[in-house]
RNA sequence: GGGCGGUUAGCUCAGUUGGUUAGAGCGCCUCCCUUACAAGGAGGAGGUCACAGGUUCGAGUCCUGUACCGCCCA
């Protein structure tokens, strides 16, 4: 790497693209020079105090084991989005940081301990925690190490972890300023259970599937004889049960509301009461209501201030309100129980039946309703300003669909379980005083009741949800609680850019919780991406075994042909299928910039300066105007998609000029003067060439940091490093020299078809005769490019306005030019008719077409005028073509006969 | 039940204020190892833009409905 800021000296590349030679020692010297830092932007006048800042805090990867696409997604598309605004001299800071993930970890770690046959209640609180503390310092650093493989530019300094000191600062500020203010509270409510995990979990994390169960259905017999029928798709509840319900208005059972009904096995005595929840067409139209397990009939139970009796232990099994059950499984106690009632007579029928279950999002357990004390935030209040955030658009959702999702969540929100019975987490800063009772949450951890002042305290053993924490990320990253520099600086962030799949579990979370810690929203953009899946649509997943592992792919085909491939194989908010071949096909993109660099570098001179401003010579050649036309015009088009955030697009339009314009027709075209005599030319072209090369480099680099980074420091350039140089800005484009070139190249593009259809030989040099017509300037000034491109042989080229016409020639038309090919030997007079004839048909339909719209005087008078005028050129083209290949066919006819 | 997204070439997908004859990658066919690149070059085949209506001078694009696939919420 060199430390001058200027550099001209002649340099190569190696012949091939081997990623693996400079990514890494790209990565490495960026990150030791401290350009990832904002300081740095600071120490150097790199950025513009009139803009303002762009903050993104990176949304924090689970410490459970490694990177997945869906991170390298979103590393991608942050890098995209923060090298591109460092470029544009906003001060850039992007804050990393790993999410300690509270379930999830523990769960890895205990079935790692669970391979030394422990449990985690045998190794004790403190052992355990050591032992998920190890696992986490692991995991944190593969997790590190797989980012810095992508080539993240982040601030690694100001790296966090939500279970940090001063992360866990922020967790207690907010839980007891929300404590204080009544918005959290504990209550014995129905939650949702995981009887594996042994802890509640929100209702977020409960997962529905459809799955094919039975309806039971049964007698429930009344004291005074006789039964009312109930359908259950879970028959063990039934020992909960603590009434049985009916509709007001169903005739058929009406008579019933007010008498006993007997639990069947139990002989508990319950009421039968009138309810409208009751739906009277499903099932029986009777409901058995177990208020202590099912979320309905706790509402129900509510009403009619029914008891609410709970037949269940923590790990799942039945307790002593089961009576003879107690102790069963709950899935073995329901077999049991209606093998019982089929002898005890009760036993009506049960049908296979598709209903949706409940599962635990981490581990796949089937999830029961419970009551337990558990603690809870009190959510509408929050969610007020969180919904007017967005409704007033000081946050904007991209793409802005996901509002009505937002809204209608947030309209619906419920209170947060937040208490889980875990030990990996923050532990809930409150404390109980065995004397007094008291209650209370602290900050600091106190050492006597504040009440009584007595000694016997102790702290609440859970732990909260890992949202809870991560709700906080954007201020708690910078700094608060505090009141700090970076959070004066760079609070409110501007970006937050994630999975759509955690829109209601962590965006709007952090919304909610943001404004009310800080009285600001947490950022004013969100950026919402897709999951990825593999080829065929279906989820990555071990289990189907079609996980691509994205370091795998960093390793076979380089950083930059997997971050090119994501960043253009997505679009915004829509899920993205990824197959192998396509990063193969960026590498290959790589791999063509690469060895168009080789050429460039390897006809520049020793001393080669760079090229501060757009060539404007007098003498730049039409190819030379219209290259330089087309990378301004991509310029500007780039800049337009970027600010729609339309990233795919922009980087596919790059693409496609680098190869199918600088590469296949521009550098071409350059060999001509590259390989010629003329040292003024030479120099010209030379000029070109790097100026738009660098400037479609910098154009590149949010995507592929590296080859365009390596390629740089190569060329003539002034600065440091690619990062950290100036975006660029598009110039005026040159419409005329595109035009123009337009009919140049589809005039050779006409004479290859022909050449391919003859079956000339690739190399062979033909003799051409050109009729230009009052195109005599324009095709003399393009002899050379079309000898050479178009394979001629320079000395048997004719160009003259018009010319004599020989007999035995194929024949192109193209844009008012009209070439004739004599090949000797090749040429069959009948085929070359056929082949005008065909042509011409072809062009005489697109007259018709023209002349038809142009004859709608709807169409002249309603459609823009550029749209119009287009039109009429076209039209004036094709008549032009078509009076020409109708000469020549006449010619041929008169001939050939 | 409510909401959202998708349906474009054999496959995977672009196509964002409606405007020439709808594009790319991969695959396929023909030819070429031409001194930047065979991870390449030249040429080619391949599409009633899911279906049915409508608006418009003009619809892949806007509106209505239908079908199928997927997702979210209840």
């Amino acid at each position: 790497m060199t430390d001058k800021t200027t550099q001209a000296t002649k340099h190569t590349l190696p012949k091939r693209y081997n990623p693996e030679e400079f990514e890494s020692r790209l990565y490495d010297w960026w990150d030791s020079q401290g350009f990832f830092r904002p300081e740095y932007q600071e120490e150097h006048g790199l950025y513009d105090p009139d803009k303002p800042p762009f903050v993104i805090t990176m949304p924090p990867p689970n410490v459970t084991g490694s990177l997945h696409m869906g991170h390298a997604l979103t590393a991608s598309l942050e890098d995209l989005m923060v090298r591109y605004h460092r470029m544009k001299r906003h001060l850039t800071l992007w804050v990393p940081g790993v999410d300690h993930a509270g379930i999830a970890t523990q769960n890895v770690v205990e079935r790692e301990i669970a391979k030394e046959g422990l449990t985690r209640h045998d190794l004790g609180r403190e052992k355990f925690l050591e032992r998920v503390w190890q696992w986490k310092e692991q995991s944190h650093r593969r997790i590190m190490e797989q980012h810095r493989r992508l080539g993240v530019s982040c601030d690694w300094k100001r790296e966090r972890f939500t279970l940090d000191e001063g992360f866990s600062r922020a967790v207690r500020t907010a839980f007891v300023r929300l404590f204080n203010k009544g918005l959290i509270y504990r209550g014995n409510y129905l939650v949702n259970w995981c009887p594996r995990c042994g802890s509640a979990i929100s209702d977020l994390e409960v997962e529905y599937e459809e799955e094919e169960g039975k309806l039971y259905t049964f007698k429930y017999p009344l004291k005074d004889g006789g039964y009312i029928p109930v359908a259950t798709t879970r028959p063990e509840t039934i020992l909960g049960d603590t009434a049985v319900a009916v509709h007001p208005e169903d005739e058929r059972y009406k008579h019933l509301v007010g008498k006993t009904a007997l639990v069947p096995m139990l002989n508990r005595e319950i009421p039968v009461i009138a309810d409208e929840a009751v739906d009277k067409e499903f099932g029986t139209g009777a409901l058995k209501v177990t208020p202590g397990h099912d979320p309905v009939d706790y509402e129900i139970g509510q009403r009619h201030n029914l008891p609410i009796v709970n037949i269940m232990n923590e790990d799942g099994t039945l307790n002593e309100n089961a009576g003879p059950y107690a102790g069963l499984d709950r899935f073995e106690a329901r077999k049991k129980l209606w093998e019982d009632m089929r002898k005890a007579g009760l036993v009506i029928d049960e049908k296979p039946y598709r209903h949706s279950v409940g599962h635990c999002q981490r581990c796949g357990t089937i999830i029961e309703p419970l009551i337990s004390t558990q603690w809870f935030v009190h959510t509408p209040p929050l969610a007020k300003p969180a919904i007017e955030a967005v409704r007033d658009g000081t946050i904007r959702i991209i793409p802005p669909r996901f509002n009505k999702q937002y809204f209608h969540w947030m309209e619906n929100i419920r209170d947060w379980c937040i208490s889980r019975q875990l030990w990996w987490g923050h532990r809930i800063p409150v404390w109980y005083c065995d004397d007094c009772g008291h209650m209370w949450a602290a900050e600091q951890d106190p050492d006597r009741c504040e009440k009584c002042g007595s000694t016997h305290i102790h702290q609440d053993e859970d732990v909260l949800d890992t949202w809870f924490s991560s709700g906080l990320w954007p201020e708690g990253v910078l700094g608060w609680p505090d009141d700090t520099e970076d959070l004066r600086k760079f609070y409110p962030t501007t970006m937050l850019e994630t999975g759509y799949d955690i829109l209601f579990f962590w965006v709007a979370r952090m919304i909610m919780l943001g404004i009310e810690m800080t009285g600001e929203v947490p950022f004013y953009y969100v950026y919402l991406h897709g999951l990825i899946r593999d080829e065929h649509g279906q989820k990555m997943s071990k289990s189907r075994g079609n996980v691509i592992d994205p370091l795998v792919m960093v390793e076979k085909y380089g950083t930059d042909a997997l971050r090119f491939t994501l960043l253009t194989g997505s679009t915004p908010g829509n899920d993205m299928k990824l197959s192998e071949a396509r990063i193969e096909a960026s590498r290959n993109f790589a791999n063509k910039i690469w060895n168009a660099a080789r050429f460039v570098l390897m006809n520049l001179r020793e001393d080669q300066e760079p090229v501060r401003e757009r060539p404007d010579d007098a003498d730049l050649t039409l190819a030379d105007r219209w290259i330089l036309s087309r990378v301004e015009y991509l310029n500007a088009e780039v800049e337009r998609l970027f600010q729609e955030f339309q990233y795919g697009e922009a980087g596919r339009h790059i693409y496609d000029f680098l190869w199918s314009e600088y590469c296949d027709w521009y550098l071409e075209i350059a060999k001509i003067a590259l390989y010629g005599e003329d040292e003024a030319a030479k120099e010209r072209t030379r000029r070109v060439l790097v100026y738009v090369l660098e400037k479609a480099l910098r154009l590149l680099h949010p995507y592929m940091p590296f080859v365009t980074e390596a390629i740089w420091q190569q060329l003539p350039h002034e600065g440091e490093s690619i990062m950290l140089v100036p975006w660029p800005e598009a110039g005026p484009r040159d419409e005329a020299a595109e035009e123009d070139f337009t009919r140049i190249r589809d005039l050779i593009r006409a004479i290859r078809n022909v050449r391919a259809e003859y079956g000339v030989e690739p190399g062979k040099r033909i003799p051409a005769i050109v009729a230009a017509g009052e195109r005599m300037a324009l095709v003399e000034s393009m002899r050379d490019v079309l000898v050479q491109l178009a394979r001629l042989d320079p000395d048997a080229l004719t160009v003259a306005e018009h010319v004599e016409v020989p007999d035995l020639a194929a024949t192109v038309v193209e844009g008012g030019i009209t070439v004739h090919l004599p090949l000797a030997g090749m040429i069959d007079l009948e085929a070359e008719r056929r082949r005008l004839q065909k042509e011409l048909e072809s062009i005489r339909k697109q007259i018709t077409r023209s002349e038809g719209l142009l004859a709608n005087a709807n169409f002249v008078e309603k459609a823009p005028e550029h749209v119009v005028n287009r039109e009429r050129e076209k039209l004036a083209k094709l008549r032009e073509d078509e009076a020409k290949i109708a000469a020549r066919l006449q010619a041929l006819s008169a001939s050939g006969e």
